[in-house]
Parts: C-alpha cells; sequence; structure tokens
RNA sequence: CGCGGAGUGGAGCAGCUGGUAGCUCGUCGGGCUCAUAACCCGAAGGUCGUAGGUUCAAAUCCUGCCUCCGCAACCA
C-alpha cells in the first residue's frame, strides 16, 4: 500500500542578512501544514534551503575580505540554527552552491537549450563601473546607481536569453482555466495583467560577476539567480538524473511563497518547466507580509523583530501558535508586541493551560491522580462530546484552504466549551457528596477525554505543548493518532500528573517593557525591566495604589497611556552625553521630490550646513519651516532616504497628531545639554 | 490616471462562492472558587467608508467617489 503523498515547498531564502520575523512565518506555516498532513496519513516531503549565488552574495564576502563560500556558510548555519530552535520539520534543506543542485541546473539549462529555448544576444541595461553591476531602468535612481549612488552608463554585455515570450499564450491559458494554481485571486489577477501586457524574453546569464553556476556552453558566463534559485525545487528531488524521489513527489503540492516573488514562481517558474517538459506543480500560494506597527522597521521605533528572542523568552510554540493564530492568509498584518503578548495570555495561558492545570488539580484531589471510569451521559456531556468530536473534521477543512487561523480557532471553540463544562458540572460541589461520585467520575473522565482530544488537534501547530499536555494525562507514550481526535472515550484508567505550566500567564506591561528594552540592546535595562520594581506602573496599578489623583489626572493620564506605558528604559549619563545637540537654523526647506512625506530641509548650524531629511510634510509646510530655529542630533550617522541625504535630526515635541517645534533663543551652533 | 492593500460596535480582526453581522480584547453587571487573580454567564455598543446600480434579498457582486496605508537596503 502506497501512501498519498504531499510535497510543500518554502522559499530558499537568500542569506544576505539574519532572517527576520517574515521568513520565520513563512515557515513556520509550511511547517504546520507539513506536520499536519503527515498526521492526516501522508508522506510528506518538506522542502527549504537557502539561494546562495549571485553579484550581491559576491559583493558582501569581498567587502568582509572573505570568499563567498565561507560567507554563505557561517550564514547559512544560522539559519540552521533558527529552523533547528524553531523545531522545523523539513524533510530535506537544498543549498544552491551543492553540487547536487549545480550539475542539475546545468543539465536543465542544456535542455532549455536544446530545445532551441535559449539563444544569445545582448543585453542592455545600466551599468555601474565601480560595482561592476548592471540595473535595469526600474531599479536606478535618477540616473544612479541604487547601490552606491553613483552615476550609471548605457552598457551591453553579451548573454543568453530565454524565450519566455514562447509561453506567454499558454501561461494565460493557465491562468484562466486553472484558478487553483495561482491563489490567492487577486495575485492571480495580478499576473494575469501582468502576462497580458506582453512577456519579454528572459536573460538568463551574466558574465560580470562569477558567483553563479557556470553556463555550460560559454566559458565566463553564470546562471541567471532565479533560474537557478527556481530549479531547487525539483533538483532537490534528483531531477534530471536520479528520479525516484522526483517520481515520487513531483509534481509539488504547494509551493508557499511571499506576495513579492509570485511573478517569479507563476510565470518564469512554470514556463522553465514547460520548455524542459516537466509537469506544472499544483498550487502556487502567495502570503501576505508581516508589516511593523508605524510601517517600516526601524531601531528608533522600536520595532525590530528578531524571532531569536522571542524564542528565548516565550518559547517556540507560543511564538508559532501567535504567528499562525493572528494573521490571515494572504492578507497583510500588522505586528506589535502587545498583540502578541496578548494572544499568548489570554488563548494560552488562560484558556489552554489554566484548563489542563485545573482539571489535572482536580483529578489528583478528587480521585487520587488516576482518571476514573465514566457512567453514564447527563446534562451537558452530550454537548461536549458532540463540540469535540466535530473539531478535526473543521480543522480539515480550514486547513486544506490554508486557514491556519480558522483552524485554530475551531480548537479553541472546544478549549472554551470545555472550561465552560467545569462550570456547569461543578466538580468541587460534586466532591462534597460521596453520593455524587459516580457523576464525579464522569466530568473528571469527559473533561481529560476532551483535553485528550484538544492535544491532539493542537499536534500539527504545537507538538511540543501536545506532549507536555499527554505527559500531564499519563498518556505521553502512547502514539498521537489524528482519528482519536474525532473519537470520544477511548481513554483508560491512566495516571495523571501535574507538571509546570505549560503557558505561564504573563505581566504584559512588564513584559512590553522588556521587549522594548531588548530591542535598545541594552541588556542591563532589559534586566532591570525583568526585575519586580522597575517596570513602569499601568493606570490601574496607579489607581490600585490609592496615588492620590484626580479625576482629570486619571484622565490626563489615559490619554497619555500609551507614551507612559510601557515608556522607554533607563539609560545612563553616558548614555545620554553619546547625543551632540546642536542648535540651528533651517534656511530653506523643500519637498522631497521623490516621496510624499518627507521635507528636505538646509540647516545652518554654526558654520556648517547640512541637509536634514525630517518626515514632518503631513505637519508643516516648507514655508513653515524655512527660519525656524531648532535642536538638531548632530551626530545622527547620515542616512540616505529615497535619495536624499540626511545628516541628523531635526527634533520636534510629539503628542501623536501634532508636532511642535522644539525651539531656543541661543545662537546657532550652540551645544545643547 | 505608476503598482498594490485596506476601510465592519472603544481597539484589533473574521465573514465577502449574497439571505439583516461574528471573534478576541476592553467596558459595565453578575456567578464560581477546581485552576496560572485564571474560568463561566449576562449587558451596553455597529444603518459593515460614501453615493449609486444589479437582486425578492448585499458587509458580501458591479460602478463612481472619499480616506488611510505599503511600494526602504533583492525584503517572506
Amino acid at each position: 500500500m502506497t501512501k498519498k503523498t504531499y510535497y510543500i515547498s518554502t522559499p530558499i531564502y537568500y542569506p544576505s542578512s539574519n532572517l527576520h520575523i517574515g521568513h520565520t512565518y513563512c515557515t513556520v506555516m509550511a511547517d504546520a501544514m507539513a506536520r499536519f498532513k503527515r498526521i492526516t496519513g501522508y508522506d510528506v516531503m518538506f522542502l527549504t534551503g537557502t539561494d546562495e549565488h549571485g553579484q550581491k552574495i559576491q559583493k558582501a564576502a569581498i567587502e568582509k575580505g572573505t570568499t563567498p563560500q565561507v560567507y554563505v556558510d557561517k550564514i547559512v548555519e544560522g539559519i540552521k540554527d533558527l529552523w533547528s530552535s524553531m523545531e522545523i520539520s523539513y524533510d530535506d534543506f537544498i543549498r544552491t552552491t551543492e553540487p547536487r543542485h549545480i550539475k542539475r541546473v546545468q543539465a536543465m539549462f542544456m535542455k532549455m537549450y536544446e530545445k532551441g529555448d535559449v539563444y544569445k544576444s545582448t543585453y542592455e541595461g545600466w551599468y555601474c563601473t565601480p560595482c561592476e553591476a548592471f540595473w535595469t531602468e526600474t531599479q536606478i535612481t535618477d540616473g544612479k546607481c541604487p547601490d552606491c549612488g553613483r552615476p550609471v552608463e548605457k552598457a551591453k554585455e553579451a548573454a543568453y536569453f530565454f524565450k519566455l515570450s514562447k509561453y506567454q499564450d499558454r501561461l494565460i491559458e493557465l491562468f484562466e482555466t486553472n484558478p487553483e494554481f495561482l491563489q490567492p485571486d487577486s495575485r492571480r489577477h495580478e499576473m494575469l495583467n501582468f502576462v497580458k501586457q506582453g512577456l519579454e524574453d528572459l536573460c538568463i546569464s551574466r558574465s560580470s560577476f562569477d558567483w553563479g553556476i557556470p553556463v555550460p556552453i560559454e566559458e565566463g558566463h553564470v546562471v541567471y539567480v532565479w533560474l537557478d534559485a527556481l530549479s531547487n525545487y525539483i533538483t532537490a528531488l534528483g531531477y534530471p538524473d536520479d528520479l525516484e524521489k522526483f517520481n515520487k513527489y513531483w509534481p509539488c503540492d504547494v509551493h508557499l511563497v511571499g506576495k513579492e516573488i509570485v511573478r517569479f514562481h507563476s510565470v518564469i517558474w512554470p514556463a522553465m518547466l514547460m520548455s524542459i517538459e516537466v509537469e506544472l506543480p499544483k498550487k502556487v500560494l502567495g502570503h501576505g507580509w508581516i508589516l511593523m506597527e508605524g510601517g517600516k522597521m526601524s531601531k528608533s521605533k522600536g520595532n525590530v523583530v528578531d524571532p531569536v528572542k522571542l524564542i528565548e523568552r516565550y518559547g517556540v510554540d507560543a511564538l508559532k501558535y501567535f504567528l499562525l493564530r493572528e494573521y490571515t492568509f494572504g492578507q497583510d498584518g500588522i505586528f506589535t508586541n502587545e498583540v502578541m503578548l496578548n494572544r499568548m495570555n489570554f488563548d494560552l495561558a488562560n484558556d489552554l493551560g489554566n484548563l489542563v492545570s485545573r482539571t489535572v488539580a482536580m483529578i489528583e484531589k478528587y480521585n487520587n491522580a488516576t482518571l476514573p471510569k465514566q457512567n453514564d451521559e447527563e446534562g451537558p456531556d452530550t454537548e461536549l462530546k458532540a463540540v469535540a468530536t466535530a473539531v478535526a473534521a473543521k480543522v480539515e477543512v480550514h486547513m486544506n484552504k490554508f486557514s491556519f487561523s480558522l483552524a485554530l480557532e475551531e480548537i479553541w471553540i472546544l478549549i472554551r466549551r470545555t472550561n465552560k463544562y467545569i462550570d456547569e458540572t461543578a466538580p468541587w460541589v460534586l466532591a462534597k457528596d460521596e453520593k455524587d461520585k459516580a457523576r464525579l467520575d464522569t466530568v473528571l473522565y469527559n473533561l481529560a477525554e476532551s483535553i485528550r482530544i484538544t492535544s491532539v488537534l493542537i499536534y500539527p501547530f504545537m507538538h511540543t505543548t501536545s506532549q507536555k499536555i499527554r505527559e500531564q494525562l499519563g498518556i505521553a507514550d502512547q502514539p498521537v493518532l489524528w482519528e482519536d481526535a474525532s473519537n470520544f472515550g477511548i481513554l483508560g484508567q491512566v495516571t495523571v500528573k501535574k507538571g509546570e505550566a505549560i503557558f505561564p500567564r504573563l505581566d504584559i506591561p512588564k513584559e512590553l517593557a522588556a521587549l522594548a528594552a531588548m530591542i535598545e540592546g541594552n541588556e542591563e535595562s532589559c534586566n532591570q525591566a525583568n526585575s519586580t520594581n522597575n517596570a513602569p506602573l499601568t493606570i490601574e496599578e496607579i489607581i490600585a495604589n490609592n496615588a492620590p489623583l484626580t479625576i482629570e489626572e486619571i484622565i490626563a493620564n489615559k490619554e497619555n497611556e500609551a507614551t507612559v506605558v510601557p515608556g522607554k528604559p533607563e539609560i545612563t549619563i553616558d548614555d545620554f552625553d553619546k547625543i551632540d545637540l546642536k542648535v540651528g537654523r533651517i534656511v530653506s526647506c523643500q519637498k522631497h521630490p521623490k516621496a510624499d512625506k518627507l521635507l528636505v530641509s538646509q540647516v545652518r548650524i554654526g558654520r556648517e550646513t547640512r541637509q536634514i531629511v525630517s518626515g514632518v510634510a503631513k505637519y508643516y509646510t516648507p514655508e513653515e519651516m524655512t527660519g525656524q530655529k531648532v535642536i538638531v542630533v548632530a551626530n545622527l550617522k547620515p542616512i540616505n532616504l529615497r535619495g536624499e541625504e540626511s545628516k541628523g535630526m531635526i527634533l520636534f515635541a510629539d503628542n501623536g497628531d501634532r508636532l511642535e517645534f522644539v525651539t531656543t533663543t541661543a545662537a546657532d551652533g550652540e551645544g545643547v545639554s
């Protein structure tokens, strides 16, 4: 008997920097799906990996004074560590620098070439000589290199092209006749429009750098990184020289990708496969992005999210749960610490953790830790059983649509129902009278059963937690079978054992402060925030402490709550000393030519006049800015904002919807302390 | 007309293969004491951005308009 197969892939990640919460999100979804498919009886192939070629990598390595291979080896190690701590259950991890991949990409290149789909021509683009880099029309800004800002010039190089245009009609047909191929629909419409506008042939070789897979038919050329990268989905399966896995798992059930690379996966990749006459994947799924509060990630906003820190602090399962529960697949979502902590506290600690805790405690207390036998069914038993046994099927429906959030919501309906069942049956009352013993036994049994079912249901999402629960129930050694989630009444006379809280309750204001401190990278204040007395008080705490506040003060505090809690971590005078504040005057100001929100000011500070870009267009016109005396952070690291350099920062008082100048009557160039 | 996303009770979201609205948090009131000051019940609060259209019926489909957001370093 052969099992049904299920092949799921994540993108292979580009190891140019550390992975963040977004990569984690994508991989966690793939992992949950892989585990779900395994437990529901599939032979699963879950592939992830790294995309290690390309000019960018080569450059970065040179800058670090090392070779590209050494450079990527190190980063890949970090990525594997992250997946290991996230407990990602991939079946294979492919690196595009591996020999198995390289030789197969070359073989694919030859297939396309022999098919007549590859031809030699000249590639024209904008070339930046110092960077030795080609850029496309859209990449360059104002005729400048996006990398170094120096002027670029038109240049040509000989290159190989893939006849992408040849497959235009077949791609249109694909999108129109097989809507399942690309989801969500909004992405499919987008791609359909894109293809209908007409496809140009794709340049698939480069000769301006050499960190890539050599083109087999001509020395000095390397294969275009996307061709290289996309191939991984079949080279990992052995195509074209070792077809055992390939025959077993291909076509892929789903390529999970971020919305920004949908085009590569739904246009270029299928065209490549058409060319080499390989079946297309069944589905490409574009998920949304996790955005940071206030948009961009930046240290000053304190919204950089490092998954490793979150795992260390809250555990893998809590983080996974949050990611899968909070966001709607395909849609962008906003990440904030507060939302995350709320999820962890309410759903995991209060609902699930506490349910397990109170149930096990009662079985220990009322029946010497032995699970009693069930007796006659009555009252709310029927509904509890009905709810419990129906969840698995609902989870399956949602999972098959990648609706992780709705799947988890279904499971939590059972968890809440079980908590309610405790209230309805009031075991502590039953325990008072020996004549109610039979009823008490049934209630305890049903509770344990309900939790047992929950432990199966959450397995694909949080297998460690599932196991912890099963340990407390005394069934840790029994296999977790999905079918068992639809059967009520299979637990025997097990012995339960109360353990540590599965999810300890979090003190949210304190955690917010601690997380804020982490962002600053200031371990000291992080630790302070951890200790009991340094967390800022919430309004509730202030009131609870009978602080003599007037009504007006309380209202004012409420309004300012966002800024009072969590506040910023303490710094020392030395930290403050690092900031060089200077008095300056805005001598002129203009709108940023390429950004709506930015104003570009020329600020005179003593003898020097420097350009500072501020994101205040919403509040002030250039005319209002001009002539203002301001305080400037003079030693802020210069930054290029949309092509305009900014050297410093003008200070404003910010109340949320209004900005006011922080000003002085002191002379230009004077210091501020 | 650059591309795309979003506007649903105080907050954050779901619903969008059409049949008068759901979840979590918050607020108010109540219950319980087994449990991680957790749990349970009840209440207040939304004409689903706006104007039209299609339909017996629209948050859900179509059109116009308004508002907000992302398009930063190949960033999933």
